[in-house]
This record gives C-alpha cells, sequence and structure tokens, in this order.
RNA sequence: GACCUGGUAGCUCAGUUGGUAGAGCAUCUCCCUUUUAAGGAGAGGGUCCUGGGUUCGAGCCCCAGCCAGGUCA
C-alpha cells in the first residue's frame, strides 16, 4: 500500500484530498505545518492557525488517520518572510505564495513526508498532475491546470521540479470547488463549509505597508504625475537588424524624470507601492484616478499616470533572466534562438494571454500579442501550452 | 495703485431665472481573490472665505473686508 502524507491546512481543500486518497486505497497521513505565529501583524482578529490546525486534526480524526502538527516557521522566515523583505526593498513585487510552495510545501514539508516513509505528498491545490512514459522507459510530469477554471491553482506551483512533480499528487485537481464542498458536506467534515483562505499563505490577510514597516522603514517621496504624451511614449522606432534588438527595444521600459511630470503629492516609501497600484496614493483631484507606473527605490520616487489607459501602464515584451528561469519540462526548454508559441499569464488568476518565447543566451523573452497592464518585475510569468504549464520565471 | 476673475466636501471643480448643495478623484467598508495588484458594490464627509444688508427665504443679489491668480499704467 502506498503511502501519502497529506498536508491538512484546516480547509476543506485539504480535507477532501485526504479523503479521498483513503478512498483510493492509500495509507494516508495527516500533517498540519505551522508557518507563522506572529498575529501582531495580520488583520483578523482571532489566532487563526490554532483554529485550524484543529479543524485539521478533526478531520483527521473523523477520517480515522494519523495526524501530526510540524513547525516550520523558521524555515518560512528564512525563506519567504526575508525574501519579501529584500524584495521590496529592492523596488520588486515578490510573490511569496509561489515561493512557499517552491520551498516550504514542496521541499522541506516534503522530505518530512520522505522521512516518515511517505511516498507521496498531496495538497488540496486546484491542479492536476499527468505523467508521460518517454521512449527510455522513463516519466516526464506534467502540471497540469485544474479541472475548475475559476480556481485554477497550477500558477502558484509554476516552480515545481520534475523531482518535486514526481513525489506530489494533487486528488482535487478533477474536481470543482462546488463538488469539493459537497463531498466535505456528504462526509461530515467540518470545513465544508469554511470560508476559503486568502491573503498570505499561512500569515492570512496583512495590510502589506503595514507588515512591510516591521522591516522596511518609512521615508518620505514625492509623488509624480506623468503626463501621457511625453517624449519616452513617442520613441521612433529604430530598424531593427535581429528579432532580438527588436525584443529588447519592446522590452525595455521608459526612464522616468522628476521633470517628466508634476510632483501631485507625497509618500512614505518608494518600496511599499508596485506597479499598477491605484489605491492609497492618496492623492485626489484628478479626472480619472492615478495608477503607479514606475517605482524608483533609489530616488525613492513614486510615478504615476492618469487613467487606466495611460501609456505607461503598457508593455508588451518582458525578459526573464537565465538564472531566474525555470521549465516545469526540461524537455521542453527551448535552445538559443528558439521560440515557442505559449499562453502566458503574470499574475494569478489573469486569463490566459497569447504569447511567443524567444530563448537567447543571457535568458528569455515573452513577447505578447497584446500589451499587458503593469508588468511588475519580482512577479513570476508562467506560460502554458493547452493545460500544461510548462514553465516560469521570475519578471526582471 | 486701479481693474478683472475666482474663493463650494481631503483634492479638482459643477451648481440652471434666489428655495439650506452635486460630480470625478481621494478616503473607509464590503465583495471578489491562497501573491502584489486590478475589478465590483456601498458608505462617510460641506459654518458654500468672513462680516453686514436685501428678501418669507441667498452658494447664488448688494456693500465692505480678507485671500489667491491675472490684467493695466
Amino acid at each position: 500500500m502506498k503511502k501519502v502524507v497529506v498536508g491538512l491546512s484546516g480547509g476543506v481543500d485539504s480535507s477532501v484530498a485526504a479523503y479521498l486518497l483513503k478512498e483510493q486505497g492509500y495509507e494516508v497521513i495527516g500533517l498540519f505545518m505551522k508557518n507563522w505565529h506572529d498575529d501582531s501583524v495580520t488583520i483578523s482578529k482571532e489566532c487563526p492557525w490554532l483554529e485550524d490546525s484543529n479543524d485539521a486534526l478533526i478531520v483527521a480524526e473523523k477520517l480515522g488517520i494519523p495526524f501530526q502538527t510540524v513547525d516550520l516557521s523558521t524555515e518560512y522566515k528564512e525563506r519567504i518572510v526575508d525574501y519579501m523583505f529584500r524584495e521590496y526593498e529592492m523596488g520588486r513585487t515578490p510573490n511569496p505564495d509561489v515561493l512557499c510552495n517552491r520551498e516550504i510545501k514542496f521541499d522541506v514539508f516534503l522530505k518530512i513526508a520522505l522521512q516518515l516513509g511517505a511516498d507521496f505528498v498531496a495538497t488540496g491545490h486546484y491542479c492536476r498532475k499527468g505523467v508521460l512514459k518517454n521512449e527510455d522507459g522513463s516519466e516526464s510530469y506534467q502540471l497540469l491546470a485544474g479541472k475548475d477554471a475559476n480556481k485554477d491553482q497550477s500558477y502558484f506551483l509554476c516552480q515545481l521540479s520534475q523531482e518535486q512533480l514526481s513525489k506530489t499528487l494533487f486528488p482535487i485537481g478533477d474536481l470543482t470547488k462546488p463538488e469539493v464542498r459537497r463531498i466535505a458536506a456528504e462526509h461530515q467534515l467540518i470545513t465544508a463549509d469554511k470560508k476559503d483562505s486568502q491573503g498570505l499563505c499561512f500569515i492570512g490577510k496583512v495590510r502589506l505597508p503595514d507588515f512591510l514597516q516591521q522591516q522596511l522603514r518609512p521615508k518620505k517621496g514625492v509623488i509624480v504625475e506623468v503626463p501621457a504624451n511625453i517624449p519616452q511614449y513617442h520613441r521612433k522606432k529604430p530598424k531593427f537588424e535581429t528579432k532580438e534588438e527588436e525584443l529588447a527595444y519592446y522590452s525595455e521600459k521608459p526612464v522616468y524624470a522628476l521633470d517628466d511630470g508634476r510632483v501631485v503629492g507625497e509618500h512614505q516609501g518608494a518600496h511599499y507601492f508596485t506597479i499598477g497600484q491605484r489605491k492609497g496614493l492618496d492623492v485626489g483631484g484628478t479626472r480619472e484616478p492615478l495608477f503607479v507606473i514606475e517605482t524608483d527605490v533609489e530616488e525613492n520616487v513614486i510615478y504615476t499616470g492618469q487613467g487606466k489607459a495611460h501609456p505607461g501602464l503598457y508593455r508588451r515584451t518582458l525578459f526573464v533572466s537565465e538564472e531566474e528561469l525555470h521549465w516545469v519540462r526540461p524537455d521542453l526548454a527551448l535552445d538559443v534562438d528558439a521560440s515557442m508559441e505559449v499562453m502566458a499569464r503574470i499574475r494569478y488568476r489573469q486569463p490566459l494571454q497569447q504569447a511567443t518565447l524567444y530563448k537567447i543566451d543571457k535568458g528569455l523573452y515573452v513577447d505578447f500579442k497584446e500589451e499587458q497592464a503593469a508588468i511588475t518585475e519580482g512577479q513570476f510569468v508562467a506560460w502554458y501550452i493547452g493545460e500544461e504549464l510548462v514553465g516560469s520565471g521570475v519578471i526582471s
């Protein structure tokens, strides 16, 4: 009998995942991860993890499976929280949940599971795993979108490796959320009607600026409104000798200076803001809302543009450096000068966009068919072929 | 110095022939969402520069003053 350690979060998805595994005849162990216990920064009033671990325990008892709690908060702090502060400090916008999957759930946690003698770990993610038989007898694993298009969480797993996938099961990937809830209700799992979790996984809902102020000191600076007609937006298109030149040109972002616009307000630190952001600027008096089009953490200046259609918000091409490029399917990795048509997204739940990948020696260009709003450094771009997520990278 | 224009929600402004005020943006809350965002819905918020006067009644009319911007010698 194969042994599976399922990460019970205290939510309905992992509860049903555990139930299904048991039904399928696996030997199932429930393991609750405690990764954060500083509730001073969370918005919700109650101590969330205690209730969650309790729910997880009740579900485990209901299913008749062994249950344990592991405290990974040291690793979580070192690998996720510190990374967040570093990224924000550099003016980038990290995605902690993608990292949490790569570094915690499918690394630290996975290793613990293997030490317990497990053959697999399982989670309540809405995604599926496909297995391809290669000619040499080996297997390739596919990361496939969840069947519930509305809940598909493959994006958050875009940094997983073949090694990690080989040891992983996603029991609820073929189900929709309503089906999961129905199964939970039918089997009287107390998590059946529990509200979906939101916010940073393990930490919960936080006000980012408040959270970041633990480490990043406030620093007053100016907010500049950049008009929609500055010369940077009307560059003359040069003649391109090569495709690479053309992509480099389109991936370049405008360089702003203070005198490109007008000072319209003051902020408490450019590193608290992200591109595309509308709320929190506290600048009124405009006909249309202001959106952040660039943050300059060196000069501590926030550049904004008025209206959703402001040219500073859009770009058609982005670049992923070689070190930050990841193929879930290394066998599909592009050689230098090769290209590939894919569907891609630059944030969770964004509808997939047509794009072409171009590989160069220093990295990879992702060239979108339509210009994309708020391409943000530090966030992940993930690309798909059909329903399979084949690769991802950090936007640089 | 004279003249002109303007001083209305946090900001930018609209307020018809006088009947105690509105819009956008901002803010807050909720919804959506296991990142950051975006998006959707709703709410709060005004000695209408000050002081007089006319009027049953003034943000709107009259007078004086203060403030801001501009024009002219």
